[in-house]
DNA sequence: CTGGATCTTTCAAACGGTTGACCTCACCCG
DNA sequence: CGGGTGAGGTCAACCGTTTGAAAGATCCAG
């Protein structure tokens, strides 16, 4: 009769190591924790890591958290990843994570989910704090957040009224950017297509567009959307085009919405750039640079960004103080074939 | 003297309630998980349930995971989050999870990180077990996370050699699906693109295109990549483009591979769909449906996938069966302005 | 009024680590 | 030779829950 594969092998404990290696739990622990108070000898100390190894022995996360009260895990609350350009955050957010020895949950912001979901994640023990990067949740929302989670929240890429912690990069600086790059192709009438106007992070691009705009010298016909997905970004152009058709370029606020902007164009039978440039924030080369025609995109660092806002959270968390970041650049233009010269006016 | 907010409100433990109760912890612990096998009278049940509510009482994750050893977590390994069609997968996952009172850690694969680190997810007590969605790692790495992981580890949208767990969908039906669709509008030449040729997901659907080639009396030229980006469509169309122009229709695996298809029309001076047809696996709405021109898809069960994968995997870290679930149908079609007929022969 | 039987409640031991305090030597110095 | 010192290690309590078992309370029949 063969040997039936055992059913499972148990976990290694911190008492498995200790008895292999003939010592006490505690002096386990010290040394796997570098523990400077308590001086173990080399020769110990060795035996101990060899048997660690030998065991492939891993601390229980649970357990220790509950001598701590550390999880060494992090909530992040974003939403629909349909959205290419949280890719990035969430690889900045992983990968800093992951080199601190944290890991990540998920906190999923499906329809109609409600704030105790989230702050029950911080009341249940099972996160440090939360990351909250959804552009589409009301600053109430994560006020409430705040109020019922025992724990630190941090909002990335966007700020919430009454709240200082917050890590964003300078879209405002961004937008005037593009903007500039239009008018210096020769635009003279720029639409722009924004995000939810109660929504910080779209105020913020708004306003930096329409402060170039003056600055520039350009005029503008402007929209906003209650979202920022591809169908707001074509309702929007379609709008534009039709009310204001004299437009020779649009500038919109997301990745997703100049996707939409791309197809109105083509349903409007304007040619791009030849006769509209397009131009939108937030680069995700993976997609981009494979739209007919590539669009154009400003990059903004938005892993770092990611980064940031784990380290910030870790700082709160072992008790530093809020604090606002906004991660420096007014990003990248990465030029491709969907913006050109301004069509000369006949 | 303003009073200070102050510093955290402590985490209410069973211990608070029971003493504001004034009954014994076991007994609020009693109530909270209606352990049916000790009877309270409901005056105290009353008294218990009303100060869990006043205080908003949640049991700690971790110290229950101590004693029960479940973590209520479940570990979800998948690839770069760029990929829009993750979207509903997660999205049946994080669903799924959530009804069944579990939370999700993310454990994303980034570039050069070893089986180990997503082992250790199981070995440190994090997550009950593992969900790996990644249709680019190696068998033999996910083979290695299973052996070291003290865990059940359930492959999704992919099956393992030697692994019988999994869950997928018929991904060769689908692509089947599609062919017959491209035969069915008079194409005569269709060009297959595919993904890695060592990946099972890559196989299946490449065995459906031929297939259902041969079934439909049509020829085919068909090229394998590495990766499933835009990029890897864009190559491969060129590529089919230059080799066999007398092609009429292009079949891609995935939908960002349908965009770099897309590119590659336009730069070799095809019309989409006049001159050339085009047809992916797997949809995103909020992606396909905004591209120039709109892509025709075929729309897989894919958000089911999620919530059956979670399901098994949750049925297995109980104590059940290995299995192996395809989830039936072929899939819909998605009639899109990128296929039409073939262009008639002059 | 007494002795089960039954219902309600409490006790205490885990789970796997961490950590302050304590113990035991050997060694050194005056 | 007594005592101080420091290195090397162990003890035991604790973190917040769960859960088998025992203890108390209540009730009913004899």
């Amino acid at each position: 009769m063969t040997a039936r594969r055992a059913r499972r092998t148990r976990r290694v404990t911190l008492r498995d190591v200790a008895a292999a290696a003939r010592v006490d739990p505690s002096a386990v622990s010290r040394v796997v924790n570098n523990d400077p108070r308590v001086s173990v000898s080399e020769a110990t100390r060795q035996r101990i890591l060899e048997k660690v190894a030998q065991l492939g022995y891993r601390p229980n996360v649970g357990a220790r958290g509950l001598r701590t009260s550390k999880t060494w895990t992090i909530g992040f609350v974003l939403p629909s990843l349909g959205n290419p350009m949280y890719e990035p955050i969430v690889r900045g957010v992983e990968t800093e994570a992951h080199e601190r020895g944290y890991g990540i949950v998920l906190g999923s912001q499906i329809e109609g989910r409600s704030p105790g979901t989230f702050a029950s994640l911080l009341q249940e023990g099972r996160v440090d704090g939360l990351l909250v990067a959804s552009s589409s949740l009301h600053d109430d929302f994560i006020r409430d957040i705040i109020e019922h989670g025992p724990g630190p929240v941090v909002p990335v890429n966007r700020r919430v009224e009454g709240v200082k912690s917050c890590v964003v990069v300078n879209d405002e600086a961004a937008s005037a950017k593009a903007v500039h790059y239009l008018a210096g192709l020769g635009h003279e009438l720029i639409g722009g297509i924004f995000g939810p106007s109660e929504i910080d992070t779209a105020i913020r691009r708004k306003k930096g567009f329409l402060e170039a705009v003056a600055e520039a010298s350009v005029s503008s016909v402007g929209v906003d959307r209650p979202g920022w997905t591809a169908e707001h970004g074509y309702t929007a152009a379609r709008q534009i085009l039709r009310d204001a058709p004299e437009v020779t370029a649009i500038y919109a606020s997301t990745l997703l919405m100049g996707l939409g902007v791309l197809r109105a164009a083509a349903e409007e039978g304007r040619a791009v750039p030849s006769s509209l440039s397009v131009i939108c924030l937030h680069d995700n080369p993976a997609v981009s640079a494979y739209l007919v025609p590539p669009l154009t995109t400003v990059r903004l660092p938005t892993e770092e960004m990611g980064r940031r806002a784990v380290q910030l959270l870790i700082e709160r968390a072992e008790g530093g103080p809020e604090r606002a970041i906004m991660i420096e650049g007014d990003g990248e233009i990465l030029e491709r074939a969907s913006s050109g010269p301004a069509p000369t006016s006949r």
